[in-house]
DNA sequence: CATGAATGAGTATTCATTCAT
DNA sequence: TATGAATGAATACTCATTCAT
């Protein structure tokens, strides 16, 4: 038992663990989508796993702690999707629409993960950030340096930062939660465009524009 | 036992009985958003109103049916801020900034009713649609005649004014959740002129926005 | 609702919560004695009380709780049964034979008080003293006063009267384990007979006696 | 491995076996005696041995039979703590005297095996006789005889010799379980003192003894 | 009408034991 | 032989709801 074969017993301990969490956080982010967090039972999970009750609590200390590493799995995983979204474009005006929509469709192709979003909040209100606020705020820092840019380059308006960030993600996650709870009205490209139109360029008419301006 | 009488008595009871039903839902309110609906016990909110148990249950017929009364009865009082907010203004732009300063300002003196709001849709996932959905769809209608006369006159760009709400509404519920749900960061006031210029203006500088609205 | 009425209101609710706190205890010993604490079961007792669970509940917020009154419950019995052994007798000596006849009697009488005491401290060692050492402390005082006035009546030898009480009280509780686990092996009067003569009389001949004092 | 190694080979092992046994029931009184019987967990008894749990199954077929084990075990050092404690005395009333002396010193040192005396009868009620029992018994044979000894040399008063044994018997246990329970109150030289001076003088002063003894 | 005592269904979690490696 | 990952039986306690008074 030199280190190499102790460090390989380890890595391949390691890959095991990973690949079982993740397996069960899998079918338990589906299980506490249909049946919201009390409803789920334990012992359906486990069966849906055909693994004991007890190898579950190898894995995650209770219930809750399973249920918020879920709400966590889908925050990373949003994250991945919104990166690979943004990296086909190069135009700074193109990543921002290429997020919302990437946004938009992530919640859309994995209802489930919405589903845990809204409970999070709901059931555990004595945590200090939902996972959803945690993320969001650990990104916000590279959205606030594009826009300074794009402000600097004289392609978006000068105002303050924070005001774009804030008012377009308090945006996407309100048209994600209406999407989840009343269902989609409209494909998802014309959502995306529908909010980016409003965002880039205002609702008012040109001349409305100046009149409203100038009386600020 | 004349019909008077009777009829006296009734209106007596009715006036009663609407009386300590609202005094409940308030008391139900607060509680709920105390402890959230599972941790909310009947038997605290009997002790708080100092009537029996079964006194709730005269009123009404289950937990959970308090629980959708009390957010009815949230969305009817924001109904009524929010028509007193516009009311308020004559230009129908300023009514609209009016609307959402008053939708932000609803939920920051009521986070009782942002918390019904957020537990009814993780809570009762059978409902068809949440209290906040049907209450906002009630209300599409007029907010859609007034854009429309608005594109007509000029002062809105032409476009379809379901656009227009649907960013507007989940704008404004997507802030008010995160303020709810991590604080409000902001003035009121601030936040709503925020959320006004952006959506009224856009973020675009005007280049830009000829560029992009070019492109399309 | 006068006073009086609500005065008499009260007392018939104390008596009946007495009376079935009572029921609860005897039943709960009993079971407590057949199958052990951990081997009771809540329900069982329930059902053989013809009660809900949830009614046990209302009276005991614990199964410890439930258990620790059962044995508290035994130990002042142990004592009302005690003191009416002693009060049949006049003479002091005779007293102290009476109380160890009774003690024994007690627990043979009521075998699952034995078995109550000698599980409640192997299962509740954090509890600072066990009930029995608790009562046992309580009636301490005046035993030592008997033994006191005793020795000055030269009754009984000059000698500390703790290791008086001391001995006799570890006498009787090993005998009363002992009877419980192995059974009695002789009539309980003859039994208490055997204490008394050891206890008063000692086990040495006179002439050994007398030695083995001179060697001190 | 021819029939000499073979031997050899399972003396070795034996002794092994023997020692290794011996090292478990070591450290599983003291746990058991730290946690009580329940609150002993068998992962942490195989943590505190540094082996798996699965190795402590190869020793004991169940944690039931390893608390036995370790009674009994508790039991056969008590037996050679007492046999060196009355071979260092000649005269059998200095032996009984060391004998109680040594039963107490035991305990003392030991009071994890005090405390797996108690737990025993409190757990496994269904044993026909606890260990303890068990182990009295098999000694009484010589006290006997050593006490009929002591009558027909007349150093002890003419009496059943069982009525020594048992009150010797029963006291002794009765003085560990306080003392383990309540804690010593006093050196253990004076308290196994106080019991020799009892047991063998009795409290009666000699009047009084004269009088009692002419009563029966 | 009002009460609140009684009910009992419903469930997360533990941990001794097994057995494949 | 030794291991420790996997198992699943077993159980106290809560609290919405009922209904006799």
């Amino acid at each position: 038992m030199n280190p190499t074969q102790k460090s390989r017993g380890r890595l391949v301990d390691e890959e095991l663990w990973g690949r079982r969490s993740g397996e069960i956080l899998d079918v338990a982010a589906t299980l506490f989508a249909e049946r919201g967090y009390a409803g789920a039972d334990t012992q359906e999970l486990a069966d849906r796993l055909s693994v004991g009750k007890g190898t579950l609590y190898r894995y995650f200390p209770s219930k809750r702690d399973l249920f918020l590493a879920a709400a966590d799995r889908a925050m990373r995983r949003l994250r991945e999707y919104l990166d690979a979204g943004i990296a086909a474009c190069d135009d700074p005006l193109e990543q921002i629409a290429a997020a919302i929509e990437a946004f938009l469709g992530f919640f859309d192709e994995h209802p489930e993960f919405a589903e845990l979003l809204i409970q999070e909040r709901a059931l555990f209100r004595d945590r200090n950030k939902p996972t959803y606020i945690e993320h969001r705020e650990k990104n916000l820092g590279q959205w606030q340096q594009l826009y300074q840019a794009l402000i600097e380059a004289g392609r978006v308006r000068a105002m303050p930062v924070h005001r774009i960030t804030s008012v377009i993600s308090d945006l996407v996650y309100g048209t994600m939660f209406t999407n989840h709870v009343a269902g989609r009205q409209k494909a998802l490209r014309d959502q995306a465009d529908d909010i980016v139109d409003v965002v880039f360029c205002g609702i008012l008419s040109d001349s409305e524009r100046r009149r409203w301006e100038g009386n600020r």
